[in-house]
DNA sequence: TTATTTATGTCAGTCATGTTGACATATTTT
DNA sequence: AAAATATGTCAACATGACTGACATAAATAA
């Protein structure tokens, strides 16, 4: 190893800056992708740790941010659906889903063609709880993005997406474009 | 809106591309957060789907990925060091621990100076199922990279990089720069 | 019209992984 | 000799997943 063991500055990062040379041999690659995959793992980690305290106010958890942050962006969206994108089952949806309909964050509406879907949205109480979780996170994400020159995002955007599975590509790209800002009205 | 809702081609994913227009409104940046919010909740989670079919095969979960992982990359780490880049109390990595010992997958040793500790390394087994585990990950970020340009991997790095909390940048770069291989020989 | 399928909900039990609190043992440091 | 440190362990509990079985209402097909 060359000189990936030097302390960065904190203020860059690991191997950051414009003087990082190019990878040379195959063990400085691997070497680079085992920290992109530690970096992950902690950045990850820090990511949703600002919603986790915020969750804790209300005696909720993750799942009930997945939920509250999925029908926000999704407003009507049906439960089959919101399964589909969770990748959970019906019954681990129910226990939070219920929760947060009885906490009044969010609301059923009966399927307007179909009187058995059960169509989901935001309470006003939900949008605030909902503005409150995503503006920490976006926050952070916007601080990070400075970090990189513009046209960064785009390039973290195509990474992301290239790292999801190529079956399940379509569907996040489905997902993702849904431009409901969150604490809009649906 | 303008042009976010367009479905993006299946192999350049959502709103990629040289012809992507800088941001222009505060509107589009958000729902360009909003976007890198949820391709950071996908790619993570396809990101872990691997190991984590490969660790049903003999019974581990999560939990026993991050240990075998970390001491992987820190041979002979004190018990105290994983538990401090785990952020899990004592407890919970002694189930997960106990497990991983016997099973063969790592052995502890005492601290040559200091008797009290137990330090952890992988054995023989345990750097096959490292190797193992972290192949799919290292093969799906390289491929991942490769839609970026060269360079990109720097930017998602420092990216990353600043999306963990300033309190803990220290010690991730720390952590993220030992250079141990998986799979090498302690 | 009757039968089947679909969308949703619910009960009951299990598992993985985290938590707190209390306590034990060996070893090092004061 | 006393205190602090490194590690381990027991017990109880919480969260959020799971499987399997079953129930109801509404839409669709035969």
């Amino acid at each position: 190893m060359t000189d990936i063991n030097k302390i960065p500055h904190d203020e860059s990062g690991p191997e950051a800056g414009a003087d990082a040379p190019l990878l040379v041999s195959e063990a400085e690659r691997t070497a680079q992708l085992l920290q992109l995959t530690e970096l992950l793992f902690f950045a990850y980690r820090d990511f949703i740790s600002d919603p986790d305290e915020i969750l804790s106010e209300f005696g909720f958890g993750r799942a009930h941010h997945r939920v509250v942050h999925f029908v926000s962006r999704n407003p009507g969206i049906k439960v089959a659906d919101l399964l589909d994108i969770l990748a959970i089952t019906k019954q681990s949806l129910g226990r939070v889903l219920k929760q947060l309909i009885e906490g009044d964050f969010i609301r059923q509406q009966e399927g307007p063609r179909d009187r058995r879907q059960r169509l989901l949205y935001l309470t006003a109480k939900g949008r605030a709880l909902a503005v409150r979780l995503s503006a920490p996170q976006l926050d952070r994400l916007a601080k990070a993005l400075e970090e990189v020159g513009p046209g960064g995002a785009e390039q973290i955007r195509a990474a992301l997406y290239h790292v999801v599975s190529p079956h399940n590509r379509h569907q996040v790209s489905r997902i993702v474009l849904a431009n409901q800002r969150i604490g809009d009205q649906p």
